[in-house]
RNA sequence: GCACCCGUAGUGAAAUGGAUAUCAUAUCCGCCUUCGAAGCGGUCGUUGGGGGUUCGAAUCCCUCCGGGUGCACCA
C-alpha cells in the first residue's frame, strides 16, 4: 500500500513537471490524520519558493484525478501534509488477508541472504548473569526477525573455556571442597561452582590489595612481576598454567566436570528461553587461529613493542586506540581470539553474507579496533560485520560484578518470577504439569518483554522491586490479550458460529484494531532493517489495547447479531498476528493463563 | 586528559526532521448478572541550560551542565 501511493505521488509529480524529489510516507500518528501520510508539498514547495499549503492542493488535485479503490479520500492538512484516508473495503480486505495468508508477517528485506549471529556468551565456570539474559533475548529475537525477512540464520554462541577465570572458579573449589558437591541439577552444581568462582576471584583480588607499596602504580610493572607476592594469586596462576598443559590429575578431572555441569546447565536455561544454538565456538580453539593471523601479518599491520604484539588502529581511524594482540609473555589476548573467531566463522559458513554479534555496549571500542585489523587483512570481510551492542542492568546499589559476586543470576532471576507467576496462578483449575508450563511462559515472557520493549542500546534499570511487570506495559499483558481472544474464539466453536471476514458481514463502523492489523509486515521489516525487536513490542501493546478496548466495548459472540461472524474473524486475525509477534519477540503464546 | 554513548511527566520508556510529544506505572474517580478485571474508561503531569540551521527540532550543528562506558599486556 505505501508503495502504491508513493507510486501515485510520483505520477503526480510528473503530471507537473516536478521531478527529482525526496518525499516520506508514513503513519500520522494520530488515526483521525489518515491512515497514510505524506510531506511532498512541504518539501516541493521550499524547493520552488511557494506556499505548502497552496501547493499541497494542487498536488492533491492530480493524486485525486486516478484514485485507486482502496483510498476513499485525500485530504491536505496542517502546514501542508496530504492525508491519505483508507476504504472499508480495503481494511475488510486485509483481514482477509491475514487469515488466508500464510506468509503474511513476512517481507523480503534479507531474502537469500546467509546470516549468522552469535549471542549470549556465557562463559563455563563463571555465572550466568542478567547481562546474559539480555544478550540471549535481544539475539533470539533479532534472529526471528532476520528470518521472518528471508534470511537463513545460524545461531552462535562463543565461550571462554579457558583463562584466569576458570583458574579462580577452580582455586575455590581446591579450598572449599564442599562446593565439589556432585548432587543435584545442573543448576545447582553450577550455582556452587559459581560460589566457587567469587571465592576465588576475591582471594586474586586481595592479592592485588596487599601489593608492597612500592610496586603500586607503576606501569611498567609485568605480569611475571606480579608472581612474586600473593600466595592465592601464585597459586592460581599455577592453576591457569596447568590447566593449559593438562598435566594435574585432579584438576582435569575437576576441570572436566566443571565444564560438562556448566555448560549443561546453560543448556537448560536455553530450552527455558527458546534458544537453540547450531554452533559452538570455544575460546581454546580460537586462540592458535588468531595467534597464526597475527603472526603472519607482524610488521605489516602489527607491530612490536615494549615486547608485546599490538595494533596501532590509531594510525588508520584517529577515534581508534591501540591494543594489545599478543602479551610480552606471548599468550593471545581476548582481541587476537576475537579475529580467529571472525575468519573461523566465515569457513564454517561457506559464502556467508553478515556475521552479527551481539555483547553490552562496553565492548563497542575492543570490536571496532578488531574490525579494523580485520578489514586490513580480510578486506572481503569489511562490509560483511555487524556488531549490536545493548545497555546493561543497571543495579540501584551500582555496577554489577560477577567477580565480586554482587549480582542477580539469569537462573535465580527466571526462578523468582516463575514463583511470582505460580503464586497468581494456583488458584485455577489447571492440572500441576499446566500450571507449571503457564508459569514458564509467563515468567520467561515478563523479562523478556522488559528487554525488548526498549531500543536496544539503552540501558535497563533494574529495581529488585518492580523491575518485573505482569500489567500494563508488559509481555503477561500481551499473552494476557492473547489468551482472552483465544476464549472467545472457543466459545464461537462451542455456538457453532463460523467466523467469516467478508465485508457484508461486517458492520458499518471500522474498529481501530482493523486500521493497525495490516500494518504488522511493515513493522516486521522496519524491525529488521534497524536491528530493533522494540518496533515489534510497541507495535503488539498498540495492537493488544485495540483488541481489549474492541472486547470490552462488543459482545463478540452473539447468535442474534449478524456481525457476530466478522467480529470472530477479526478476533481470529488479531490471535494470528499476536503469535506470529510474540514470536519474533521469543515469547511464547500460552492457550491459557 | 582523549574517545564513544546518553539526558523526555514522580518513576520507567516511545517517537523515520513533521501535525495537539505517545505509552506504561504511580495518584485520584468510575466499570465484573456480555464472552477471562493480568482488563476497560476517565484524571494528573514532560523534551537538562543557552545559542544556531530549518517553513518545521526531543531529533541536526555549536557550547555549557550532569551521568555512563572504554582507553597496553583481563575477557
Amino acid at each position: 500500500m505505501q508503495e502504491k501511493i508513493k507510486n501515485l505521488i510520483k505520477e503526480a509529480l510528473k503530471n507537473l513537471e516536478i521531478l527529482d524529489i525526496d518525499f516520506i510516507v508514513e503513519h500520522p500518528e494520530d488515526l483521525k490524520n489518515g491512515d497514510y501520510s505524506t510531506n511532498v508539498a512541504m518539501i516541493c514547495a521550499k524547493k520552488l519558493k511557494t506556499n505548502p499549503k497552496d501547493f499541497a492542493e494542487k498536488i492533491k488535485i492530480e493524486i485525486d484525478k486516478n484514485l485507486p479503490k482502496e483510498i476513499i479520500k485525500t485530504e491536505v492538512a496542517g502546514a501542508g501534509f496530504i492525508n491519505f484516508h483508507l476504504s472499508p473495503g480495503f481494511f475488510r480486505g486485509s483481514i482477509e488477508e491475514i487469515l488466508n495468508n500464510k506468509n503474511f508477517s513476512q517481507n523480503n528485506l534479507f531474502s537469500g541472504k546467509k546470516i549468522m549471529v552469535e549471542y549470549t556468551d556465557p562463559n563455563p565456570f563463571k555465572p550466568f548473569h542478567i547481562g546474559h539474559l539480555m544478550t540471549n533475548a535481544i539475539g533470539e529475537s533479532v534472529a526471528r526477525i532476520l528470518e521472518c525477512s528471508g534470511a537463513t540464520v545460524s545461531r552462535a554462541n562463543y565461550q571462554g573455556d579457558v583463562g584466569l577465570h576458570v583458574a579462580k572458579a577452580i582455586y575455590g573449589l581446591l579450598k572449599n571442597k564442599k562446593l565439589q558437591d556432585k548432587s543435584g541439577a545442573n543448576a545447582n552444581q553450577a550455582g556452587r561452582i559459581g560460589e566457587a568462582y567469587v571465592e576465588g576471584s576475591l582471594a586474586y583480588e586481595n592479592d592485588e590489595e596487599s601489593k608492597p607499596a612500592s610496586a603500586q602504580g607503576h606501569s611498567t610493572l609485568r605480569v611475571s612481576d606480579s608472581m612474586s607476592y600473593g600466595e592465592a594469586r601464585k597459586e592460581i596462576e599455577e592453576i591457569n598454567k596447568k590447566i593449559y598443559a593438562r598435566d594435574d590429575e585432579e584438576i582435569n578431572k575437576i576441570y572436566d566436570w566443571g565444564f560438562r555441569v556448566t555448560m549443561d546447565a546453560f543448556e537448560d536455561l536455553y530450552k527455558m528461553l527458546g534458544t537453540k544454538f547450531d554452533f559452538y565456538f570455544l575460546e581454546s580453539q580460537m586462540a592458535p587461529i588468531g595467534e597464526g593471523i597475527v603472526k603472519d601479518n607482524v610488521n605489516n599491520i602489527f607491530e612490536e613493542s615494549d615486547d608485546a604484539i599490538v595494533f596501532k588502529a590509531g594510525k588508520h581511524d584517529p577515534k581508534l586506540h591501540t591494543r594489545v594482540f599478543i602479551t610480552s609473555l606471548g599468550l593471545p589476548m581476548y582481541e587476537t581470539k576475537e579475529l580467529g573467531l571472525a575468519v573461523e566463522k566465515f569457513k564454517t559458513l561457506p559464502n556467508m553474507n553478515l556475521s552479527i554479534v551481539v555483547t553490552a555496549n562496553e565492548q563497542m571500542d575492543y570490536m571496532r579496533v578488531v574490525a579494523k585489523a580485520l578489514s586490513l587483512i580480510y578486506g572481503e570481510y569489511t562490509d560483511k560485520m555487524k556488531h549490536i551492542t545493548h545497555g546493561m542492568m543497571r543495579l540501584s546499589t551500582g555496577k554489577m560484578s560477577s567477580r565480586k559476586g554482587n549480582i542477580v543470576t539469569g537462573e535465580s532471576l527466571i526462578r523468582d518470577t516463575i514463583d511470582l507467576v505460580s503464586l497468581k496462578i494456583k488458584d485455577r483449575e489447571y492440572d500441576e504439569e499446566l500450571k507449571s508450563k503457564i508459569a514458564e511462559q509467563v515468567g520467561v515472557s515478563a523479562i523478556k518483554y522488559s528487554i525488548l520493549k526498549q531500543s536496544t542500546g539503552g540501558d535497563i534499570a533494574y529495581d529488585f522491586e518492580k523491575s518485573i511487570s505482569f500489567e500494563g506495559d508488559s509481555g503477561p499483558y500481551l499473552q494476557y490479550s492473547y489468551v482472552r481472544a483465544k476464549s472467545v474464539l472457543e466459545k464461537a466453536m462451542k455456538e457453532n458460529i463460523l467466523p467469516d471476514p467478508h465485508s457484508e458481514n461486517a458492520p458499518l463502523e471500522i474498529f481501530e484494531l482493523e486500521k493497525i492489523l495490516y500494518r504488522f509486515p511493515e513493522v516486521v521489516e522496519r524491525s529488521a532493517r534497524e536491528y530493533e525487536p522494540h518496533y515489534i513490542a510497541n507495535y503488539l501493546i498498540e495492537i493488544a489495547h485495540s483488541f481489549n478496548s474492541f472486547y470490552g466495548n462488543n459482545k463478540v459472540v452473539d447468535k442474534e447479531d449478524k456481525n457476530s461472524p466478522y467480529k470472530i474473524a477479526l478476533t481470529f486475525a488479531f490471535t494470528f498476528v499476536m503469535k506470529k509477534g510474540l514470536h519474533l519477540l521469543g515469547i511464547e503464546a500460552p492457550e491459557k493463563m
